[in-house]
RNA sequence: GCAGGUGUAGCUCAAUUGGUUAGAGCACUCCCCUGUCACGGGAGAGGUUGCGGGUUCGAGCCCCGUCACUUGCGCCA
């Protein structure tokens, strides 16, 4: 007979049939035992009756033990019905029971409250709890809900590559490959080089690439291995094209989210992400006036802004424009990369833009300088050595449009999403100062 | 990197002012239980109190060092 899937049980009603998963829980009576079978579709209470030829092996069973059981749909006796519970009016009448593996004995039950530490020691395991799979069902929705907008768009996927020669950048600190010969290489710290190459052949391009960050940094924010969903667009008139794709893709990728994934925003006790008519825009400088008129403190005239300040914004933003996002635009031209594009009415400042999200910037973008020239003179001016280089200036030295983009962490946006206290629950192996699974080859 | 907090059973946590044999719930083992759904009831096993040193008649508790975790800050296109 062939395996059924848990959450069609109900059309078998008086059949026989199999089922296949695991033992969520298990509740011995003595003449007769209960369990929860759970498979990737939900989850039904099994009954083994008094005489049953599957007693003896249905009270050697543990939690988390793999099974396969025979046994006939019933609807439940009438006083047993657990309404607004899955499957709660019927039941499956355990015939027989086969062990495909069994479970050693568990640290802990799958839904207790764990210190995170201990959740990630134990992850093969934890990975598997409600709370757990509803982050990752929603993740992936996120991601697709983030390339089906873009695609709509008119954008074109491509790989970026994680082997990168030359910590480029400069700013962030970049993990060390060696292998080459002749030179060092790198694990990528961003695709963004790549992606404005492929504004080149696609106009419009995008990845989804692994970025790798060996900042010696502890917070609930930042992870050393992280996933950044970028996008570059040419023949754009300034920043602000890029941030109206931006706002449709988050449009989109809220929407998705909220239609589909309703009740574990709830379940998480918050609420789907509201983006309001309008995503609001602020000068750093309007943002830090705004944060010193409404909340006091010290803001105005420092390049960036603090973690905190990115909070209050966001409480303002709520307020005033019933949006969980604003767009924080003109960081100082010193703060953002060399080829950040300048305003020419006040070049000390950049076309540039964050987005905040619930407290957290999850999106940082910018019009890219375009002419090949002037990029170079830029580098000159910050010292940087322009040998280094030419693999990249080739794009501009052989022609590129007006073009900007911006990158998205897709671990913030999760956690903010459902308003997860630490970024590092949003990353299903997360990789941090301290953390690496380094039991797998022992 | 700096500062705070924490570290006690497999997990989550107690333990009064420094005082006798370090406790509970869950998990585990055994027994009982025919409608449970976090089933219930009974019994049992389980500890180098992170590690090293010190003070004291006596340290889980105080002091010094060290390690780990965690929170905030710093760092972070």
């Amino acid at each position: 007979m062939n395996r059924i899937y848990i959450n069609t049980l109900g059309e078998h009603k008086g059949e026989e049939v199999v089922i296949a998963g695991w033992i969520d829980v298990r509740r011995d009576q003595g003449k007769m035992v209960f369990f929860d079978f759970r498979d990737m579709t939900g989850k039904v209470q099994g009954v083994v009756l008094p005489g049953s030829a599957a007693i003896e092996i249905a009270k050697e069973c543990r939690s988390e033990w793999v099974v396969k059981v025979t046994g006939k749909v019933n609807t439940r006796p009438e006083r047993a019905v657990q309404k607004d519970k899955q499957n709660g009016d019927i039941e499956l009448e355990v015939l027989g029971i086969e062990i495909l593996s069994k479970a050693h004995e568990l640290p802990f039950e799958l839904n207790a409250e764990l210190n995170i530490d201990t959740h990630f020691d134990y992850l093969p395991y934890t990975l598997r709890s409600e709370k757990t799979k509803d982050i990752f069902a929603l993740q992936a929705t996120l991601v697709n809900a983030y390339r089906t907008s873009l695609q709509k768009q008119q954008f074109t996927e491509f790989q970026a590559p994680a082997l990168v020669g030359g910590d480029a950048e400069g700013g962030s600190a970049a993990f060390k490959v060696e292998y080459y010969n002749n030179t060092t290489a790198f694990l990528a710290t961003s695709p963004q080089f790549y992606k404005q190459i492929m504004v080149g052949p696609f106009e419009r391009a995008f990845t989804f690439a692994k970025i790798f960050r060996a900042e010696k940094s502890a917070t609930t924010r930042h992870l050393s291995e992280l996933t950044q969903m970028d996008f570059e667009m040419g023949f754009i008139k300034d920043h602000t094209d890029v941030m109206n794709v931006l706002e449709n893709v988050i449009r989109d990728v809220v929407q998705v989210a909220g239609e589909k994934h309703a009740d574990i925003f709830a379940k998480f006790n918050t609420t789907v992400p509201k983006v309001g008519s309008k995503i609001p825009v602020l000068k750093l400088s309007e943002a830090q006036e705004i944060i010193e008129r409404e909340f006091g403190g010290k803001a105005i005239g420092e390049p960036d802004m603090e973690p905190e300040h990115e909070k209050q914004i966001c409480e303002w933003a709520l307020r005033e424009h019933g949006s969980d996002f604003v767009f924080i635009t003109h960081f100082p031209t010193k703060k953002r990369a060399f080829y950040t594009y300048s305003d020419e009415t006040d070049p000390t400042f950049t076309k540039s833009f964050d987005l905040l999200f619930r407290g957290l910037e999850i999106n940082s973008g910018s019009q890219r300088i375009h002419n090949y020239d002037e990029l170079v003179k830029k580098m000159q001016d910050r010292g940087m050595n322009v040998d280094l280089f030419s693999f990249y200036l080739q794009a501009f030295k052989y022609g590129l449009p007006p073009h900007g983009g911006c990158s998205t962490g897709l671990e913030r946006l999760t956690a903010r999403m459902l308003e997860l206290p630490n970024v590092k629950m949003a990353s299903a192996f997360p990789r941090d100062m301290n953390r690496i699974d380094n039991r797998l080859t022992e």
